[in-house]
DNA sequence: GGACGATCAATCTCATCTAT
DNA sequence: ATAGATGAGATTGATCGTCC
């Protein structure tokens, strides 16, 4: 990867599915070796999507790891062999009912959705970030340390200005991203673990306590975030069942023996796909 | 530059669970 | 029995990108 020239480095990109990013990458004239020097500031200002920065640095990462004790493979196709195999190795460790069982269901969309009602966005987000559970998932400590914000929210931190929508939407979707990486593929925090970030957020930023209910304001806006990235999932068993225990309104009746049964058998069914 | 559609946070309402 | 917490679906409105 070190020796690769721009172009190499983009027809990686679309073997990793991040075909968007090429353009950005000729742009900045990304080689190889510019590749594997760039930093996490880098990549948050060279990629605009979460869900792409993280499977970018996750790769990145991976390749490192696989260099210290292999020899670099010299083309793309080689390279991207050796990612394959290390993903496969992973999946088959975090597969067995054993080691992770219940809690790592199959984030993975079923073949049925109606692909028009579904967030892709979201879907591969999500995708993304069971990637990087499965990879290690962090311990969470009371203690919690923010993320490292994107340049123009730090300078808008920094500055100590009111944070507009779009503004307050990064940082939101910010702190979900990194929440995620230590709920071990979940998508229900703790209401410890929305203190715990919303406290260090206004602890390290305290002017964002607008007229002293900020805590709550940023606090249910973490938690609406956690819910929109539920919304389009069919395929997580703990998402099914709270969709299948609160999910009806009024005028609806509950779910029929029938549906129940239904749902039941589809979450046997993605036990035993995961 | 205005119309339009898509996205997504915010809000509302309701169902369920749990502690008292 | 009841209040509070939590999670869901539905709706609304702001924002952004695209098209003509």
């Amino acid at each position: 990867m070190e020796t690769w020239s721009v172009e190499q480095v983009c027809s990686w990109l679309v073997e990793k599915n991040l075909g968007e990013l090429v353009q950005r990458f000729q742009e900045e004239e990304v080689s190889g070796a510019a590749l594997l020097a760039l930093n996490d500031r880098m990549v948050q200002q060279l990629v605009k999507k979460i869900g792409h920065q993280a499977v970018l640095m996750d790769l990145i990462k991976k390749y490192k790891q696989n260099t210290q004790g292999l020899k670099s493979p010299e083309n793309p196709k080689e390279a991207a062999l050796v990612m394959q195999t290390e993903a496969a190795r992973e999946d088959e460790e975090t597969s067995s009912p054993v080691s992770h069982g219940e809690q790592m269901p199959s984030f993975y969309p079923s073949e049925n959705l109606e692909d028009g009602l579904i967030d892709q966005r979201v879907l591969k987000q999500r995708r993304n970030v069971k990637h990087l559970a499965r990879s290690k998932a962090l311990q969470w400590t009371k203690s919690y340390v923010l993320p490292e914000f994107p340049y123009d929210v730090k300078c808008m931190l920094a500055e100590q200005k009111c944070p507009d929508h779009s503004m307050r939407i990064r940082i939101i979707e910010f702190l979900q991203a990194d929440m995620t990486k230590y709920l071990e593929g979940s998508l229900y925090p703790s209401t410890q673990q929305y203190n715990d970030v919303v406290n260090a957020l206004l602890q390290a930023h305290p002017f964002l306590d607008e007229d002293g209910c900020g805590f709550f304001l940023w606090k249910r806006a973490l938690k609406d975030r956690f819910k929109y990235v539920r919304r389009p999932i069919e395929d997580d068993e703990q998402v099914i069942r709270n969709k299948c225990k609160f999910g009806h309104r009024k005028g609806q009746t509950r779910k029929s023996i029938a549906d129940i049964r239904f749902d039941e058998i589809k979450l046997v069914q993605i036990k035993l796909s995961a």
